[in-house]
DNA sequence: GCGATACTTCGCCAGATAACGAAGTATATC
DNA sequence: GATATACTTCGTTATCTGGCGAAGTATCGC
């Protein structure tokens, strides 16, 4: 009950969900995340933390950077409520201009991305 | 999109995930959701209301009586999600309690149930 | 070690939400 | 038509949540 609660509250917000549905493309780290959902990266860090908490994600240290995914083996709830996002929001124009928004932020230059965010200077 | 975050909403509360799935049941009216689970009647019809906008649950008035039910013909990410929520919580103990719950409270006659609610005595 | 980078945690604020009781609406009964 | 019953809607309150920026932590490069 707990756990599922725990999930139901993870996905009952746009940008978490969304988060989980472009992770489906693989692993990425917090500040190509920041630059998919255009937020500071505290508050990205937090979705992240609920998601995680919810047993949605996992997450990969490296370095300085920490890389989230979705987790390889998801227990049983968690997979279904992936399922379920997937079989059901997969042709959201919101989600299809996400999955290709990822493409062109996985190929920008970690110092592009990275460096911008202490001083919020684009 | 908003569909399915009207549904996630609706499911982010534990009395709402309690309600869908005791509902499976057959269909209950308001004094009897009432008292299942013990909170104020205008508290109730909010959360009735909330899980109808979803699309999760129908209604249907019969004289002063208004029973709710799940809907017959859900809409593909509502009856997923109700898929869901019965694959992962059938078992969970207090679900278990409801479902034991229930069939006293359907035997319970109109009088004792519905009559209780405008002074709070009990 | 020292500064820079990549996050996370903390403290705050505005807006959302769950709860209640009181008042309003609709329907049955007298 | 008046009264009671079964809800619903409204107004209020306490708590939760999402957002931010500032400060803290960990790691890399010099």
């Amino acid at each position: 009950m707990r756990e599922f609660m725990a999930i139901t509250k993870a996905l009952a917000d746009e940008n978490r969900t969304r988060m989980l549905l472009f992770l489906r493309g693989g692993e990425m780290c917090v500040c190509q995340v920041v630059e998919m959902l255009g937020l500071a990266p505290s508050t990205v860090s937090k979705h992240l933390d609920i998601l995680h908490q919810a047993g949605l994600i996992e997450s990969r240290k490296v370095g300085r950077w920490v890389y989230y995914r979705l987790p390889d083996k998801p227990s049983p709830a968690a997979a279904k409520a992936i399922e379920w996002l997937d079989s059901s929001l997969s042709r959201e124009p919101r989600i299809v201009a996400d999955a290709r928004h990822r493409k062109v932020v996985l190929k920008m230059d970690k110092e592009q991305l990275c460096c911008r965010y202490t001083s919020g200077t684009k």
